[in-house]
DNA sequence: AATTATACTTACCCAAAAGAGAGTGACATG
DNA sequence: CATGTCACTCTCTTTTGGGTAAGTATAATT
């Protein structure tokens, strides 16, 4: 029988919220939506394609995908202007600005080591 | 001809900066990782095994490959004892604590958001 | 002589995520 | 009358993520 990670032996915090947290940094620590989130905070009210090609990469479906993700979780609020052709405009709620503000520190850690990061890359992979 | 996302038309911060750090977050922003760095973060120095079983839900595949790469990115050392059965300790680097703690917002943030975050979903759920 | 323990690696496979590309509706402009 | 605009949606294919199971090395235990 193959090595099977069952049961921890470490102290169990709160299994539910524990669970419940992890089960959300899962679905918020995603590229698109912390590279959406910055933009937003930074930017204000955005168009759709204005997102689009602000966001370097990302294709019309991850992108629509994303932001009704966001929407749903209350992180932007969604608005739909009724006029030809469409505008709709995509804003940061303020749940949305408070989670910008918390991710404002790991932005900012990823500017600073950007170096560091590539130092260690490239030692490790001349010892390998 | 769809539309393409090539053009952008927001003021380029510095395209080069701005490329290696949505790639080095795209690269951290990951599950595992973001969960390993919590528990080192937390627990100082632990085994191979010790962390499988903390971590839950991850298979031994997963482990090895989220550790070496945070290996290869300098956010953990790898120290491996000569003996049998083998021996491997991980823990945090001083880059490693710093990305913990410019994390640790988020986990706040998730912790305290939890309930408006469920409750954003249904109310979006009841709309649709 | 077989089993156990540890920290892996390798091979194989599947399902889910993501990308590419075309299509839609309704009006405005050339 | 054709073309373009915007914010999508739909379908198809490719890529990636990740699970399972087995194998490896070595020494101590049973």
């Amino acid at each position: 029988m193959p090595l099977q990670f069952k049961t921890p032996d470490a102290q169990p915090i709160d299994p539910r919220i524990e669970r419940l947290v992890n089960d959300l940094i899962g679905r918020i620590a995603d590229k698109w939506t912390m590279l959406i989130l910055e933009l937003l905070a930074q930017q204000g009210e955005m168009r759709f394609t204005q997102i689009g090609r602000a966001v370097e990469g990302i294709s019309q479906k991850m992108l629509t995908q994303t932001l009704r993700q966001m929407e749903r979780d209350g992180l932007v609020q969604r608005t739909v202007h009724p006029v030809v052709p469409p505008k709709v405009e995509y804003r940061l709620t303020d749940l949305g600005l408070t989670l910008g503000e918390a991710f404002c520190g790991v932005w900012l850690w990823a500017e600073t080591h950007l170096d560091r990061i590539e130092a260690a890359r490239a030692a490790f992979d001349a010892r390998a």
